[in-house]
RNA sequence: GAGCGCGUAGCUCAGUCGGUAGAGCAACUGACUUUUAAUCAGUAGGUCCUGGGUUCGAAUCCCAGCGCGCUCACCA
């Protein structure tokens, strides 16, 4: 934002007796027992292969077993006496009474908070009302926090500090930890996928010198010793397709963040995931059964079934998805049939005269595409890939054999978001210089005149690219849709914020 | 960037008509000791987002700013 100079002042909570008291306690467990944190501690077992361990121990049953867990405070009974210690597997309570706890193990009781993290070996037993229970013979401090934990019934639910402090979000709401989970679990999956279907994963740079491969406004940077402005990519379309001339793979994808100084709302953020994938020899249909195809797979992974809750809907990634050409879609919606318009001037005539209100200078395919927007895109709750897209707003797709406006290029939607693009790449090298130079003299007649040709890639794809199907994937709101997030920021470990101003 | 809404204790929330702030959890002191949102008694804790204004008096009404949320725009 402005430029004031960054006080990397950490976000300390207002001084209060809570604070200081944990403060004073730390001092004291200094003075008591040295090191409050220690370099390693040695478990047995997590909380959750105990359970494992000992599903079959019945209530009231104690064990000779010994066994030593770590983890985090987050809850105490009977002054101390009962803890719940939660690990990143589960939960295990410990229990410290005088019949079977140690004196100078109990003498630590007091000094532990709500929040600190500890070490214990005991004795695992299940009580009578069915609790796996470990008898406490060592307690070893492993970590104090100086910060109190979110209240411990309703977790920590104000918005804005969920997203701005992350960890105790995740620290105490079980959905939100679930949720990052299964974020974990579906880039793998996407992962596992595509090397499984033949495609091999690179990487290609996240600083441009020259931007493209997308339409968005770049973040700027500057190289010192290069002298050199950069940008943070909007895509990585282009080096993808010359990584593809180059004959490394046949079959290339790469899963990475994208970069665009644009507006942010539940379903933007500044920096976004996108799987994309460029495989030789293939064509927009095979993009849209791969697509089907690893859709179906993640929702298995996920949820067992091709059947997703999202919100009131039940989403269905079982293939074939519906696929629907544009043109068809619109004039379905509103009678407009955008194949039998001959003109720029007839197009934007027919929107107008159905209440449409397009730019003075839209061509066919514009007033095409902002109908589909206004009328049709609304309604694609289920996965729907559209097909057939103007030229006009293509600027790297094939054309449709016989339909020169057409291009061979579809979108898949789902519950009215765009989370697919793909294209029978073009590859024929003056056809692609035509509408790259074309793009730009439109990019630089609304003042963008940052944007630049970008030669290196034209070059190479004067080399010869092979015909190739292309495709890219909005891993964030495809991870919305299979997780149930209502918001983008739902998926983000951290997303962006403004700065706190305190 | 625009419109609407929200901002009260560490956390979750009340706060009526404008009369100077409350509860639960967490904390502290103590009691109790096989609990599991443990229980009981007591104590402490506030820049009511910030700054102006109206008023005898503002958490409350008005204006501006900051932050957040939602919708819209840009975009994916």
């Amino acid at each position: 934002m402005s430029d004031k100079p960054t006080e990397t002042k950490t976000e300390t909570a207002l001084s209060s007796d809570v604070t200081e008291v944990r403060a004073q306690k730390l001092a004291r467990l200094r003075e008591t027992i040295g090191d409050v944190y220690p370099a390693h501690f040695h478990r047995s077992h997590t909380s959750a292969e105990l359970a494992e361990k000992y599903a079959d121990l019945v209530p009231d049953t104690e064990t000779e077993d010994r066994v030593t867990v770590a983890g985090r405070v987050y809850s105490a009974r009977n002054s101390g006496m009962f803890i719940d210690l939660h690990d990143a597997s589960g939960k295990i309570q410990i229990f410290s009474h005088k019949d079977t706890t140690p004196e100078e193990a109990r003498a630590l009781l007091p000094m532990i908070d709500l929040g600190d993290i500890i070490g214990v070996t005991g004795v695992i037993r299940r009580t009578k009302r069915g609790e796996l229970t470990i008898n406490a013979q060592e307690i070893t401090m492993l970590t104090k926090a100086l910060l109190p934990m979110p209240e411990k019934w309703h977790g920590l639910s104000d918005i804005e500090l969920r997203y701005r402090k992350r960890h105790l979000d995740i620290m105490t709401n079980e959905d939100s930890k679930l949720r990052f989970r299964q974020r974990s679990r579906i880039i793998s999956g996407v992962r596992r996928f595509m090397e499984e279907d033949g495609f091999m994963e690179v990487e290609t740079p996240m600083l441009h010198s020259v931007y493209g491969g997308a339409t968005a406004e770049p973040f700027k940077t500057h190289h010192n010793t290069l002298k050199l402005d950069m940008y943070l990519r909007i895509a990585p379309e282009l080096f993808l397709k010359r990584t593809l001339v180059s004959g490394l793979s046949d079959k290339v994808f790469e899963i990475n963040r994208n970069f665009r100084n644009e507006g942010v709302s539940t379903r933007h953020n500044p920096e976004f995931t996108m799987m994309e994938c460029y495989w030789a020899y293939a064509d927009y249909e095979d993009m849209m059964d791969l697509v089907e195809r690893l859709f179906a797979s993640l929702a298995e992974t996920i949820h067992g079934s091709t059947d997703v809750a999202y919100g009131e809907q039940t989403l269905s990634f079982k293939g074939p998805f519906r696929r629907v050409p544009m043109p068809d879609a619109v004039k379905e919606a509103t009678g407009i049939d955008f194949m039998a318009i001959g003109t720029d001037d007839e197009a934007r005539a027919a929107a107008k005269a159905a209440g449409f209100e397009v730019e003075k200078d839209a061509t066919w395919g514009e007033c095409l595409a902002f109908i589909f927007e206004e009328k049709v895109e609304g309604t694609l709750i289920q996965p729907s890939h559209v097909t057939h897209f103007p030229k006009d707003i293509s600027p790297f797709a094939k054309e449709v054999p016989g339909e020169p406006r057409l291009v061979e290029r579809f979108e898949t939607y789902c519950n009215a978001w765009e989370i697919g693009n793909a294209f029978s790449e073009l590859n024929d090298p003056e056809e692609q210089r035509r509408r790259m130079v074309e793009q730009l003299e439109q990019a630089h007649a609304r003042g963008e005149k940052e944007k630049q040709l970008d030669d290196e890639f034209l070059d190479a794809i004067d080399q010869g690219m092979p015909p190739a199907g292309g495709l890219g994937i909005g891993i964030d709101r495809l991870i919305m849709l299979l997780t149930n997030a209502p918001s983008i920021r739902d998926v983000i470990l951290f997303p962006a914020r403004r700065a706190k101003a305190d």
